[in-house]
DNA sequence: ACCTGAACACCGTTCAAGT
DNA sequence: ACCTGAACACCGTTCAAGT
């Protein structure tokens, strides 16, 4: 059978989710698809291309919110934190893509929090510069948070009660430091 | 003559600088030192070890700040950016080391940049999430900004003048949201 | 159009054996 | 104590040649 883009994204999502990001090599990936390495190559350009494309299919169920700009901005941060937090290395994958600027749907959140800005009254040249600082933030939580826990995962249950009590309310505290900092630098407040 | 740690960490420092992160390899950097690749491990438990001592000498320009907090946070990320910026894909690979635990000198600017968001009021146990947060910005900015730099550097001098507009002042903008959102959650403003 | 086979130029890490 | 040599088990990418 043909191998399709859907195929290559799907079985490398499988492979993240079941060895991590270091065993999801081009070669490891090929093997599994019963392929030569070289195949994929002709679907993918490059494996930052391939990854790219495993990180907006991590990000599908991170979609549009509605309602005042705080609650968009809380939302979707919730939302993107979850979807990375559901794949082995979600949040480093999600991470080293967005930097490279191979995730339309890293974009399509860019977008989404710089509009939330601009509705709290933030410049329009600087709103996409506080997007930017909420991503930042939620990408470096997150692969912080992820990484503890699946050290923790790995038999290493050391201490975790005094450091991972409510991660949910860790994580808000930060996000709140930078909508608050998004309040106090509006021109006009709703 | 004998291979000691600080040798090691000034050759990569120069590879680092002259190559990037990609060819910093233990190989690469082993054929440098005119030594065999097994020789590292004799010094260095493993390559994340290596460039967690790498991390740490970049950072030794990054020091102890006086004055008011905002002063001091202002400052000390001032100080990390300018180190970060100062060597080929430093961001990128302090960011990983910091990741990996393996930065002591990251450890030192986390709990100056907590005492500072203490100073500024913020109960005990959330000041270290401030710091973690205002770190997170900091290497997330500074390696977007790098990585830009860099690839204008190499020759693709496109529309610069549209982003690269004032760097500094992005970065300072970014950093007053999250100074800011510190100052709202004080309990006694100074 | 889509894929194989084989090659090119590499990796990190280990470890017996040498000095 | 410190290092070599050689091995083990891999990498990403290219590209002539096949179907």
């Amino acid at each position: 059978m043909q191998l399709s883009k859907h195929d290559v994204v799907d079985v490398a999502t499988s492979v993240l989710d079941n060895y991590g990001i270091a065993d999801l090599s081009m070669r490891r990936l090929a093997r599994e698809l019963n392929v030569s390495p070289g195949a994929l190559y002709w679907h993918f350009e490059n494996k930052q291309q391939l990854l790219g494309a495993v990180a907006d299919r991590i990000l599908t169920p991170v979609g549009e919110v509605t309602g005042p700009w705080r609650d968009r901005i809380r939302q979707t941060c919730a939302q993107l934190r979850d979807a990375l937090l559901s794949h082995t290395d979600g949040a480093e994958l999600v991470s080293a893509s967005f930097a490279a600027g191979q995730s339309e749907a890293m974009t399509g959140v860019l977008n989404r929090l710089g509009a939330a800005a601009g509705d709290a009254g933030v410049a329009s040249g600087q709103a996409e510069l506080a997007a930017r600082s909420v991503i930042y933030y939620v990408l470096g939580f997150t692969a912080d948070e992820q990484s503890r826990l699946q050290w923790d995962a790995a038999g290493a249950d050391v201490a975790q009660t005094v450091w991972a009590e409510e991660p949910d309310t860790r994580f808000a505290f930060g996000l709140q430091l930078l909508i608050d900092g998004i309040a106090a630098h509006s021109h006009a407040e709703a």
